[in-house]
DNA sequence: ACCCTGTTGACTGGTCTGGTCAACGAAAGG
DNA sequence: CCTTTCGTTGACCAGACCAGTCAACAGGGT
C-alpha cells in the first residue's frame, strides 16, 4: 500500500491529529507515545493514520518538517530585526510565540521536545537541522543589541540574564495555568499587558533614566 | 512472602536502589516506569527489588515517604526565616538545595514530580500531604519579608516575582547542563559565586541604595 | 451495477511488564 | 561437616500493550 496524499484529507481530520500528535510526541517523546493514544485524542480511527501517513515515523518526521515549515515562515516574516532595544526584540518574538500558540498549540513543544529526542528510529532523519531554528532564534536574538541604553556601570551579561530569565519565567508560568477557556486570544491582551509590566520594571531597573 | 526489613540491606544496595528509582520515577512518571530499567540502573537483580519492597507501588510510596522525611528534615533544621530580607532567605534555600542535591542527587526532582503524579494505582496515597511541603515552603518565604528594604515607588509584587524568576532560571540553566564531573561540591562553590553575582545585580536594581 | 475513495476497528505477532520461584552460594550454628 | 537460614539471582509466566494489517463497508460518481 503505498502513501496517500495528506493534503487530501479534511482540515479539520488534519489538524485534529497533526495537534494531537504534536502534544503526544512532545509530552512523551517518540518511543513512549502510543498511536492509540493519539487516535483516540484525534477522534479517528487507528487505519486512518497509518492510510495516510505509512508508519509512526513517517508521521513523526512529516510532523517535524511541517512544524518547522510553519515556525519558519512566520519567524521570518514576523520578527523584527531592525531595532537594537533587546526589550522590542523580546516583545515581537513573544507576540509571535502567541500567535503561533494560537494557531497550532502545540507546535513550539513539539519541536523542542524533538530538540532532544533520542530514539535512534528518529534521531537520524531529524538531526541535520535539528539544532538551526534553535540556534538561530537564540543567537540572533542578541546579535547587534545597543549596550548603551543600559544605566552605567551595570553588568550587560547579568542585566540581560536576567532579563531573559524574567520573560522566560513568566512565560512557563502562564503556559503551566493553561485553562481551557475557548478564547485563548482575548486572554493575549492580558498576558501582553503582564508581560509590559515587566519590561517597564525591567527598562527602569537596567536602562539609562532618559531612555525610559 | 511477606516485606523483609528495608534497613537490613546493604547501605551501598539501598542507596543505590533509592536514587536509581527515585530518578526514573521523576524522569517518566509512575506507569510509564519499568522495574527492569530501575534494577539495571541500580545494578542489581530484579528479585531482590520486590524481596524487600514487595510491588511496585510499595517502592513508590516508601520513596514517597523517604524522599518527604529527607527534605523536611533538611527543610526544618536549616531554613532561616529570621531575616525579613528576600535575598538572604533565598540565598539559604538556594545553599540549602545544593547540600540536598549533593546528598541525594534525585530527591527534589522526585517530590515535584510526585507533587504532578495523576496515575490512579497511586494518588491517593500521596494527595494527603502532598502538597504540604512546596505550599509550606513557597507560602513561608514571602512570609514577613520587609518590603521597605525595595526603593520607592516599586512595584513589590513585579519585583519578586522577576528575583523568583531569576533564581528558578538560574537554577535550571544550571542543573541542565550537569557535567560528570565527580566532585559536585567543588562546583557548589563556582554556582555560589553566581548566584551571588545575580543577587547583587538584583539588589542593585530593586534596593534602596542606602541598603545594598 | 460497478468502481473508487475514505473509513472503520477487530485482529496479529511480537515486545514489554510486574511479579514469581526454584535454585544457589555463603555464612551461621550445631 | 552437615543443615538451616538469609540474601541473591535471572529465567520464566501471564497479561497488557503496541505498530501495523486487512476484510468489510459506506457512499458518491459513472
Amino acid at each position: 500500500m503505498d502513501k496517500h496524499k495528506i493534503s487530501a484529507m479534511s482540515e479539520e481530520k488534519r489538524t485534529a491529529l497533526l495537534t494531537a500528535a504534536m502534544a503526544e510526541f512532545a509530552q512523551n517523546g517518540y518511543k513512549k507515545t502510543s498511536t492509540d493514544t493519539i487516535i483516540s485524542r484525534a477522534g479517528m480511527s487507528k487505519g486512518l493514520l497509518f492510510y495516510y501517513f505509512g508508519t509512526k515515523k513517517d508521521l513523526y518526521i512529516y510532523l517535524y518538517e511541517y512544524a518547522n515549515r510553519v515556525v519558519m515562515k512566520e519567524y521570518n516574516e514576523k520578527i523584527d530585526y531592525e531595532s537594537k532595544d533587546i526589550f522590542a526584540r523580546l516583545r515581537s518574538m513573544i507576540l509571535l510565540k502567541f500567535k503561533l500558540i494560537e494557531a497550532f498549540p502545540a507546535v513550539l513543544d513539539f519541536i523542542s521536545s524533538a530538540y532532544f529526542e533520542k530514539d535512534s528510529a528518529v534521531v537520524e532523519a531529524i538531526s541535520q537541522d535539528s539544532k538551526k531554528l534553535y540556534q538561530e532564534a537564540s543567537g540572533k536574538l542578541l546579535e547587534g543589541i545597543d549596550l548603551s541604553l543600559f544605566k552605567p556601570g551595570i553588568d550587560h551579561k547579568i542585566a540581560i540574564q536576567i532579563i531573559l530569565f524574567t520573560i522566560k519565567g513568566y512565560s512557563e508560568a502562564q503556559a503551566s495555568s493553561e485553562k481551557k477557556t475557548k478564547d485563548y486570544s482575548s486572554q493575549i491582551n492580558h498576558y501582553i499587558y503582564e508581560i509590559d509590566e515587566y519590561i517597564t520594571a525591567l527598562k527602569a531597573a537596567f536602562y539609562r533614566e532618559d531612555r525610559v
